[in-house]
This record gives C-alpha cells, sequence and structure tokens, in this order.
DNA sequence: ATAGGGTTAG
C-alpha cells in the first residue's frame, strides 16, 4: 500500500504547494529536461537545452549547473563549458559544493587539467569530493601520456614541458588530502592506486593498498583489487597478479580478467587457468575483443583447437573487432 | 520532487 493512500489528501497537496511555491515551476521543469538529457546517450541535448532556459530568461538554479556541467563533461564541449564557468561565477553558485565539484570534474572529464587545478585552488573549502575529482583529473592525464605516443607528442607540444608528470600530481595530492586532515574515502583509494598503476609504482601501490586496509579501515571493493592486478600486469609481475585474483574474497569481473589476461599476453605466463578464459566469455560474451584475447591466450598454450572453436564461436555471433577510437579532436 | 568524485584497453 503506498504512503498516499495512508494518508488524507490534503497533507500531500499541502507538501506539494508548499515546494511549488518555493521553487518557480518553470525552473524546475528546465531542471528536469537538462538532467534527463545529460544522462542520456545525447548530452549535448542538455547544453542546447540549457542556453535556450538563457535565451529565455528563465534563471539558473544551484540543480540546473551540476547538471549541465555533467553534460558538458561528457560530450568534451569546453567552450560550453567556460561559458557555463563563467555564467556560475556571475551568479554567485561558485560557492556551492556541487556546484564546483562538477565544473572541476567537468574540466577534468575534458582534459582541461589546468582549469580544473584553477578552480581547486580557488575553492574556498575543498571535501572529499574535490580532492577525488582532482586526483582523478591528475589520473587521466597520465594516462593519456603514458598509452599513445603520438598524442603525448601532441599533448606535450601544446602544454609544454612543464606538465609532465601529473601521476605524480595525483601522489602528491594525496598526500596534501592527508595533511589537510581529510579522511580519503574508497574513490580516492581508486584514483591514488590507478595512479600507482600508471606510474609502475609497485612498492608504493602496495603500500597504499595496505594503508587503506589497515590505516582507513576500507575494506577492499573490487575495483580496488582491479588496480592491484593492473599494476602488478603492468609491471610485469604475473604472478603476484594472479595471486590479487586467488586472494579476492569474490569473483573477478570481466575488468579484472581482461585485464590480467593482456599481461599474460604481453609478458607471458604459460601456467594461466583455462578457467579465466572461460569465465571471462562466461560474463561477457558479447565484447569480441574477449574472444581475441582467449584465442591469444590459447596460441600460447598451443591449444590450437580451442582456438579455432573460438574463432567460430565468434563469427557465429557475427562479433567484429571494435574499432579503436580516440576523444581528442 | 531534482545535485557532485573512480576503474579495462589493443
Amino acid at each position: 500500500m503506498s504512503s498516499q493512500m495512508l494518508y488524507p489528501i490534503h497533507l500531500n497537496l499541502a507538501r506539494l504547494t508548499k515546494s511549488w511555491i518555493r521553487i518557480p515551476p518553470e525552473v524546475f521543469a528546465w531542471n528536469t529536461v537538462i538532467r534527463k538529457h545529460a544522462k542520456s546517450a545525447y548530452p549535448i541535448e542538455a547544453v542546447n537545452a540549457f542556453f535556450r532556459m538563457q535565451r529565455m530568461g528563465v534563471p539558473a538554479d544551484n540543480y540546473t549547473y551540476p547538471f549541465v556541467l555533467k553534460a558538458c563533461g561528457r560530450c568534451l564541449r569546453v567552450g560550453e563549458g567556460r561559458q557555463v564557468h563563467c555564467l556560475v561565477v556571475k551568479s554567485g553558485f561558485l560557492l556551492d559544493h556541487y556546484v564546483g565539484n562538477t565544473l572541476l570534474s567537468m574540466y577534468g572529464d575534458c582534459g582541461v587539467i589546468r582549469l580544473a587545478r584553477m578552480v581547486f585552488d580557488e575553492m574556498p573549502e575543498r571535501d572529499v569530493v574535490s580532492w577525488s575529482s582532482m586526483i582523478a583529473a591528475c589520473v587521466t592525464w597520465y594516462a593519456l601520456l603514458a598509452c599513445n605516443e603520438k598524442l603525448k607528442t601532441w599533448t606535450v607540444m601544446i602544454c609544454g614541458l612543464s606538465n609532465h608528470g601529473r601521476g605524480e600530481d595525483a601522489l602528491s595530492l594525496f598526500i596534501q588530502m592527508e595533511k589537510a586532515g581529510l579522511k580519503p574515502d574508497s574513490i580516492s583509494f581508486t584514483g591514488l592506486l590507478c595512479a600507482c598503476s600508471h606510474l609502475g609504482l609497485v612498492k608504493e601501490g602496495k603500500e597504499y593498498f595496505d594503508r587503506m586496509v589497515n590505516v582507513y579501515n576500507i575494506e577492499p571493493k573490487l575495483e580496488h583489487y582491479g588496480c592491484m592486478v593492473d599494476l602488478f600486469g603492468r609491471a610485469g609481475m604475473v604472478k603476484e597478479s594472479y595471486d590479487i585474483i586467488k586472494s579476492m574474497p569474490k569473483e573477478p569481473n570481466s575488468i579484472i580478467l581482461r585485464s590480467f589476461l593482456s599481461a599474460c599476453k604481453i609478458h607471458g605466463w604459460d601456467h594461466v587457468d583455462d578457467h579465466f578464459k572461460e569465465l571471462l566469455l562466461e560474463i561477457e560474451p558479447s565484447l569480441g575483443a574477449n574472444y581475441v584475447l582467449a584465442a591469444n591466450m590459447s596460441a600460447m598454450s598451443h591449444q590450437w583447437d580451442d582456438m579455432a572453436k573460438l574463432r567460430v564461436a565468434m563469427k557465429g555471433k557475427g562479433l567484429k573487432k571494435v574499432p579503436g577510437c580516440s576523444w581528442v579532436k
């Protein structure tokens, strides 16, 4: 039975009326439109709606900005994001924690670390979310530098040599965060451990993982184990990577399995459980890349029959390799 | 009545 049926109707009406007086109805309506679009497959529509709202003279409120900024970040529109930033400053909503933090993440998502840092530095107060967002932005930056030589050149050309080592910035941010007396939470640690993984800092990564468990009493989640599997895997310590998966209290997910099997492929390890290969295909049978990876593993251990079977299975499902893409324009 | 942070990867 719903709560509406338990209470006299006029009570509900009174509550509704009160909120309708507090918030102008058209602002709420616009917020709803922008929120829906921001989460949709076409976040640009949220940005368009926001500017339409501006043109119609409806004032944005503290809810509007997080929605539209999230959308700007999702479709990588720094230009529009900056315009919204200006409006945020003008309207005084910069002091709102939600608004400030989404602004920071927006710049982080768009890869404009300098502006993210500017917002971060100018914040009157930084909470856990602000620190985690800034750490994440630094990690993303380092991942970009690390993953693609061409992109590295491109980035270095534009931003100058001074921007090297953002992954280290992420680490130093974490240290500053602790010094500032903030208690990092499980998401802060995900960012930190990712930074260690990208930088190849195995010793530090291990220490921070222990610190998370023993000092902060945070129970490691699947993604933390995933970071460790990735950390060891990238560093070529495939055995240690394997041990992490074996010691986990839960079943690994497809991300972890893919990370581990790729490490095996690169660094080589013939004692791979067939189980992992099969498990990956069981968890995520719709991704072509998983079949490619599984076939590679079969080839490594000279299981040619298995490999042929996988090829057939892949074709039968009509799976193709998804072409790679980059969001850098 | 609506709101903010993280992870794969050839």
